[in-house]
DNA sequence: GCGTTGATATCGAGG
DNA sequence: CCTCGATGTCAACGC
């Protein structure tokens, strides 16, 4: 390893086609992350299908197979590619063209450039792991050291406990014994969180045979109106609470 | 207008801090599309909190707001701040610092860069729209132009009916003037479908204080085995179907 | 592979 | 603004 292997990106501006796809495929080759701006046209054919007439575009392929378009506008790339495609490129009319292609689901995407105004291969390994705090987890991390945030004298006795409805957050039992399904949300809730709560009650209290009903609660910094209503009508509590204390 | 209006991007390569910082506060202020590629540090604090030790990374400012950090793997973002935000640039300590900005929710993106590789203006304003084809809205579309797709005799009667529990997708009659429920969806379901079905037919019910049942047909691609269950449960039905024919 | 759920989901429509 | 539901949702994890 000498100082030279810290080369930095390759750019090129207003390149001839056959250039652009010399450079190009010499990025997906050596895995670099390739960007490619110009004016374009975008097809999708797949799991649905899509077309997109010529405009400036911004196009980045990525080493693990993903492709995606940026239009100046929205967080979302106007049209993509997941990773695990292969990337081509080719080619035709005197335009370049970049195809990106899966099978399961069979999909297909085709990037024509009519004009290429600038390709750029990064050299790029990222191994820095993102720390995320104020998720669900977190909020079930709180409760299972103070369960008493719930309600005093709540014990937990399971997480993840699985019914025929799927997986209960956090499973217990109250200060007189009572079975207990909590249901966590990071965020403000809506009717799916209920109908999704009282899935798993019904399904426990088929499990256990139950004769005495079982309480669900659902944990969350708040509810919707309409929420609200549902937790009432199914006889389901509700219990404000947020992933990070203080917030 | 002239021709030297088709100006191309710029692009500087490992510029010192103070040029880059130029460079992208002109960019923005011009409402280019900015790229920035270097080794950099990104912090979020917001919706949650997020912290990202230095790595290689090709971050993305739109004109519109949005921020895009990505690394070498992946369709989303590694980080990013949604459109609506201001951008800031600022060198502090020999380092260039991205801060995206915005209230309600209040959150913020910083990302600090300790080495600069490329940055780039990309001259961009695109107003051509996507079509897309194959979406729960064709799906509706075939069935309103084709009622007897979901069953002999349907009528639809109304589409968006609104209850208390939500818009339902088309309400109509079978042949024997049985209110009918109908919930779309373009692809495979699982239980949450089913869940919101139900809820639909259950506010349909009180809304009309039905004596008779009303159905409640699911119409979808295929369902889960879970899903299926749950359909016979609840006395819902399914009838398979996908948003384009011939698919 | 499929099934299920979480997400700083994002996005658009409607009130 | 908030609420609600669709999305080519994506991504992670379990089976």
């Amino acid at each position: 390893m000498t100082a030279s292997d810290h080369t930095g990106p390759v750019t090129l501006e207003q390149p001839a086609v056959e250039t652009a796809r010399e450079t190009v495929a010499d990025g997906i080759d050596r895995d670099a992350l390739v960007t490619v701006f110009g004016r374009c046209t975008v097809e999708y054919d797949g799991r649905a299908a899509s077309r997109l007439e010529a405009g400036d575009r911004h196009v980045m392929c990525k080493p693990d197979g993903t492709t995606l378009v940026h239009t100046d506008e929205g967080q979302q790339p106007v049209n993509w590619q997941p990773p695990g495609c292969s990337h081509e490129v080719y080619c035709e009319d005197d335009a370049l063209f970049l195809e990106s292609h899966r099978s399961t689901p069979e999909e297909r995407l085709l990037v024509g450039f009519e004009r290429v105004a600038q390709v750029s291969l990064f050299p790029i390994s990222d191994s820095s792991d993102l720390t995320l705090v104020g998720t669900e987890e977190d909020l079930r991390q709180r409760i299972l050291e103070d369960p008493g945030l719930l309600e005093p004298g709540f014990r937990p006795l399971a997480t993840e406990r699985d019914t025929p409805a799927g997986a209960i957050d956090i499973y217990g039992e109250d200060s007189v014994g009572r079975a207990v399904v909590v249901e966590l949300k990071r965020r403000r809730v809506g009717p799916d969180a209920v109908s999704q709560l009282r899935r798993y009650v019904d399904a426990l209290e088929r499990d256990l045979h139950a004769d005495a009903s079982i309480r669900g609660i659902l944990v969350a910094p708040s509810v919707t109106d309409r929420a609200r209503g549902l937790l009432g009508e199914h006889d389901l509590e509700f219990v404000s609470l947020e992933p990070v204390g203080e917030g």
